[in-house]
RNA sequence: UCCUCGGUGGCGCAAUCGGCAGCGCGGGUGGCUGUUAACCACUAGGUUCGAGGUUCGAGUCCUCGCCGAGGAG
C-alpha cells in the first residue's frame, strides 16, 4: 500500500523531490511534519493546518496509550476521526520517551518499565504493545520502539541502545500486521559512524518501507550531526523515505535535505511560538524584546501566512506579555508555515534543478548576522 | 482632638530575640530540536517616610513630625 518514488535529484547534493501515498492521500517531499503528541497540534486547529498546508502531523503512542488509552480512540474511529485530521498521520512509538524522562522509567530488554508522568502509575512498554497501540490509533505511518540515549556517550552504551534498537525493530516488524500502516525502522548509533553504517545494514535487512534517522538532535553539534547523515547518505536505500526525528532548524532542515532527508519533525515551531521565539527568513527573533514595542511591520518580510498578513510584531509582542492565548496561535501559526513552506519551496527548487542555489542563498539569509531590524 | 494599625525595589508583601534587607508579580535578557514545556533560567532594581536619639550594631527600640487606613468624639 505504502509507496515512495523520487521525482527529482538534485545533481550537485543529495537532495530530491518524491512522493508517496498513504491511504489518506499523495505527500509531497521533502516536507516537515508539525507534531502533535497529545492527538492536537499546541494551539492549532486541523482546517488551520490545512491552510498552513501541513500534509502530515505527527501523533504520540506513549502519550495517548497514557491518556486517553488506545481503545477508546479506536472505538472513536480511529485517530484520524478522534482528532478530526483527514491527512496522513506519523505516530512516534514511545521511543524518545526513553529517553526524556529520564528517571521514571527502567530500560531492559525485553521493554521498558515506566511510570506515568501523569499519575505515577507502572507501566510496560514493549516493541509488540507500541505497534498494538499504533495499530488501534491507525497512524499512516508507525514507528519501530527504539533506544534513544542521551548524548554524550560511550561507545559501549550506544551499542547496547543500538542492539537493542535492533531486536526489538525485528520484533515490531513480526508483530506489525496492518497492511493500510507503513512501519518505518529508526537508525541509532549516536555518533558512532561504524555504528551508525552497521544499525542502517542490519535494519535493511528487515526491508522497512522507509528509515528514520534517530538519536540526534540531543545535544550534539550541527557539525556532528551533518556528518552521521553524510555517513548514513550512501548506505541508505535510495528508493525509500528518510525521516530525520526531532530536527526543526530550519538551517537544519536545509542541510538535511541535501544530505537526502526527506522529512522532518520537531516541536520547535510549536513550543518555541508558544514561549514567543519566532523563526524568520533572516533568523530568528524574539517577540518579547522591547524593540519591538513599536514595530508595526509584520513578523517577516518574506512570509504571507495569516499572522504575517494581518498582524504587527507589536500586537503580537502585547498579546504574548499579556498572556493572551491569541499569541500562542499567531506565533505557532507562523512559525509551522515557516518551516513547511521552506520545505516547499526546497522541493519546488528541486524540481527546478536549482536547489544548490536556494540552499545557499537560504542559508545566507540565515546567518545571526543576517538578522536585521 | 484622641486612640489603634500601618509606611521596606515599579506594585503587593516578608524579615525570628536588635545581627548579611528577601519573596512574588512586573521590567530587561537568554534558552528551548521524535513535547513531562502557554515553560525554564539569568539579570537589573533599596538613603527600609523624614529628623533626632539609645546601642558595638536599628527595617526592628525611644521621641517628634509627615502620610494612609480604621475607630472614638
Amino acid at each position: 500500500m505504502f509507496e515512495f518514488r523520487v521525482v527529482a535529484e538534485c545533481p550537485d547534493t543529495g537532495a530530491r523531490a518524491g512522493e508517496f501515498v498513504t491511504r489518506h492521500g499523495v505527500v509531497e517531499t521533502p516536507l516537515f511534519m508539525p507534531v502533535g503528541t497529545q492527538a492536537t497540534v499546541k494551539a492549532m486547529s486541523p482546517p488551520e493546518l490545512e491552510e498552513i498546508g501541513a500534509q502530515i502531523v505527527l501523533s504520540n503512542t506513549y502519550h495517548l496509550y497514557l491518556r486517553p488509552g488506545a481503545d477508546l480512540i479506536a472505538e472513536a474511529g480511529g485517530l484520524h476521526r478522534f482528532m478530526g485530521w483527514q491527512h496522513s498521520i506519523l505516530t512516534d512509538s514511545g521511543g524518545f520517551q526513553v529517553f526524556s524522562l529520564d528517571g521514571l522509567r527502567k530500560v531492559t530488554d525485553e521493554g521498558v518499565h515506566f511510570q506515568s508522568h501523569i499519575d505515577g502509575s507502572r507501566h510496560f512498554m514493549t516493541p509488540e504493545l507500541s505497534v498494538d497501540v499504533q495499530q488501534k490509533l491507525g497512524s499512516d505511518i508507525a514507528m519501530c520502539f527504539d533506544e534513544c540515549v542521551a548524548l554524550p556517550t560511550t561507545e559501549e552504551k550506544s551499542r547496547a541502545a543500538m542492539e537493542r534498537t535492533i531486536a526489538w525493530a525485528a520484533r515490531c516488524h513480526d508483530f506489525h500486521s496492518r497492511s493500510d500502516q507503513a512501519l518505518f525502522g529508526i537508525v541509532q548509533g549516536a555518533l558512532f559512524e561504524d555504528q551508525r553504517i552497521e544499525c542502517a545494514g542490519r535494519l535493511m535487512e528487515l526491508d522497512f518501507p522507509g528509515y528514520a534517522i534517530g538519536g540526534l538532535s540531543v545535544g550534539e553539534s550541527h557539525d556532528e550531526m551533518y556528518r552521521i547523515l553524510d555517513v548514513l547518505h550512501p548506505v541508505l536505500p535510495q528508493s525509500k523515505p528518510r525521516y530525520l526525528m526531532g530536527v526543526g532548524m530550519p538551517e537544519n532542515l536545509i542541510e538535511g535535505v541535501a544530505r537526502g532527508v526527506d522529512m522532518f519533525d520537531c516541536v520547535l515551531p510549536t513550543r518555541n511560538g508558544r514561549n514567543g521565539n519566532l523563526l524568520t527568513s533572516r533568523g530568528r527573533i524574539n517577540i518579547k524584546n522591547a524593540r519591538f514595542e513599536r514595530d508595526f511591520g509584520p513578523i517577516d518580510e518574506m512570509c504571507d501566512c495569516y499572522t504575517c498578513r494581518n498582524f504587527t510584531r507589536a500586537y503580537v509582542r502585547h498579546l504574548y506579555r499579556a498572556g493572551e492565548m491569541l499569541s500562542a496561535r499567531l506565533c505557532s501559526w507562523h512559525n509551522i508555515h515557516f518551516l513547511v513552506h521552506l520545505m516547499r519551496r526546497a522541493r519546488a527548487s528541486i524540481l527546478k534543478g536549482a536547489f544548490s542555489a536556494f540552499r545557499e542563498e537560504t542559508m545566507k539569509m540565515l546567518q545571526p548576522e543576517g538578522i536585521a531590524q
